[in-house]
DNA sequence: TTGATATTCCTATGATTATTGAAATGAAGC
DNA sequence: GCTTCATTTCAATAATCATAGGAATATCAA
């Protein structure tokens, strides 16, 4: 991951229809969604779901599939986890007591105490 | 943290010089940096730190307070930590195996493994 | 107060980006 | 081959954002 990269990234990411995608992929997990169920679920139109998915695509936050008639997306599980560590990189040079809570509890990381 | 918040978090990363900034800040501690120092360290304009300082500060990555005659910058670890665990909301529900690599190894949180 | 330093505000300009609807493409079934 | 369905491309418009330089403000030292 470069800084070229992470800016595309966090530009894809900066925008409340694309951000709100991306967020569903995460949670609909490696199988996906169909474009036409982004769209419906994201209430925006086709076109407009499908402009918001190539720039998510082409960025390399989601990869897409064909899958008969549909074409499937998914989050880039990989490519995420690249942009959190590159956010947050030498955050702890010498301080993991300060950048711990930064990282290690998004939401599903078991803390050290239960770990 | 909500949608809005994320925005423009993400939207304020999206910029090189921002994105530089905010990874200088996040190595540098929370002792922080003056924003003259950010501006050398950058390589940009004075006026042209101040501005993408503001606007940092604004979408609440980095906090100010004056010291002397300098304005020293820190980065926001809470929101920052905030930020991830929103893009990350309900990922691993069910499915831990897979959103463990995306969110424990952020470059300082000792992996299942070490732990 | 005067001078020096650090940072911010202001204004303007150029560039990038989001949105829409209609038309076009690609795949599957009859 | 024709029809249907899912998605993408195209063209035009509106809105947002980055950058620069110069003026203005705030703090400290003498």
């Amino acid at each position: 991951m470069d800084e070229k990269q992470a800016v595309g990234m966090f530009g894809a990411l900066s925008q409340e229809t694309r951000l709100k995608i991306v967020r569903m992929l995460v949670v609909a997990g490696p199988q996906g969604m169909a474009a036409g169920a982004v769209a419906e679920a994201a209430g925006v139109s086709a076109s407009n779901v499908s402009f918001h998915l190539k720039e998510l695509e082409r960025v390399g936050l989601v990869t897409a599939t064909r899958e008969s008639r549909s074409i499937i997306y998914a989050a880039a599980y990989d490519h995420l986890a690249g942009l959190i560590r590159f956010l947050m990189e030498d955050c702890c040079a010498g301080r993991p007591e300060i950048c711990l809570p930064a990282t290690a509890d998004a939401g599903c990381c078991p803390s050290p105490a239960e770990a």
